[in-house]
DNA sequence: ATCCAGGCAGATG
DNA sequence: CATCTGCATGGA
């Protein structure tokens, strides 16, 4: 285990990045979060001024949390005064984390369909029942033990109909060289990724974007949908998923996760207000 | 209890 | 090309 420090930033917040619904694995603590990364684990504690960050491999997440991204240039040329502008400043501290590409396939393909606490349960259980056992928590299964389990076992763990995807989707990539992938432009890299089973358009965006890093995509789901609802009436999904990487270019993908965090967030806090 | 959730594949106009 | 339907599960 080591520790390291790091200086407050406005354009980073530990809760905004971990909550937002790029990521399952992690969990707060006191004072903090604990974050889960394939078999690597990190606790990120507010001692006020600073964050203090103990884990065990420095470099791993100094990369995985993004600290090198320049946020306030990215922010800068997507202001418009409006309701971006509004989601811009409420998830203010949100950074894109650099996720396994593995990872990212199979949260999403869990993911899609399905409740955030649920998509949690889940890939907790994969990471218990086929993860190595890393003293106090598991890590995230290798692709050879997933394309091992057997579709029964991840209809026993609750996937529901999701599990014939899991099941095909680790035994094609055991099959598959992804070593030439990062090499490839975000539109053939997509069409690598929905060639899989159970891989649409919305799932490959999310892969793309937290997986490899791609941030001219944006993932259209439900909540998203309400967003544009007015401005793109009765457009499917994946038409205007491509608008909106047209409107917002290179940065689409941050734009995607403000508005994600916002819109979804926004409402949870409406219905507590009714309720208080 | 009924609806719905970070959608998808397959079938049908 | 666009639209429709079934799907497993469980939280709200």
């Amino acid at each position: 285990m080591t520790t390291f420090q790091l200086e407050k930033d406005p354009y980073f917040d530990i809760c905004a990045t971990l909550e937002c619904g790029q990521v399952f694995r992690f969990a707060p603590i006191e004072g903090g979060y604990r974050a889960y990364a394939l078999d690597h684990v990190c606790e990120v504690l507010d001692r006020g001024d600073r964050y203090e960050m103990r884990c065990d491999d420095e470099a791993f997440f100094r990369r995985y949390f993004d600290f090198d991204t320049n946020y306030a240039d990215i922010r800068a040329g997507l202001e418009d005064g409006g309701l971006l502008s509004e989601a811009m400043a409420f998830g203010q501290g949100i950074h894109i984390l650099r996720q396994d590409p593995i990872e990212t396939i199979f949260s999403f393909i869990v993911s899609q369909n399905n409740h955030i606490p649920r998509i949690k349960g889940i890939i907790e259980r994969m990471c218990e029942r086929l993860g190595k056992d890393m003293g106090g928590y598991f890590a995230f299964p290798e692709l050879e033990a997933l394309a091992g389990a057997g579709e029964d076992f991840y209809a026993e763990i609750g996937a529901g109909y999701r599990a014939a995807y899991l099941d095909r989707v680790a035994k094609t990539l055991m099959e598959t060289d992804m070593s030439a992938w990062n090499a490839l432009d975000t539109v053939s890299l997509r069409g690598e990724l929905m060639a899989l089973h159970g891989i649409g358009r919305k799932v490959a965006d999310c892969a793309l974007l937290f997986g490899f890093n791609r941030f001219d995509v944006f993932p259209v789901d439900t909540w998203i949908k309400k967003v544009f609802a007015e401005e793109y009436p009765n457009v499917p999904a994946d038409k205007m998923s491509t608008l909106l990487v047209q409107k917002y270019g290179k940065y689409a993908g941050f734009v995607q996760q403000w508005l994600f965090y916002f819109k979804r967030t926004k409402k949870t806090v409406d219905k507590s207000n009714i309720l208080s």
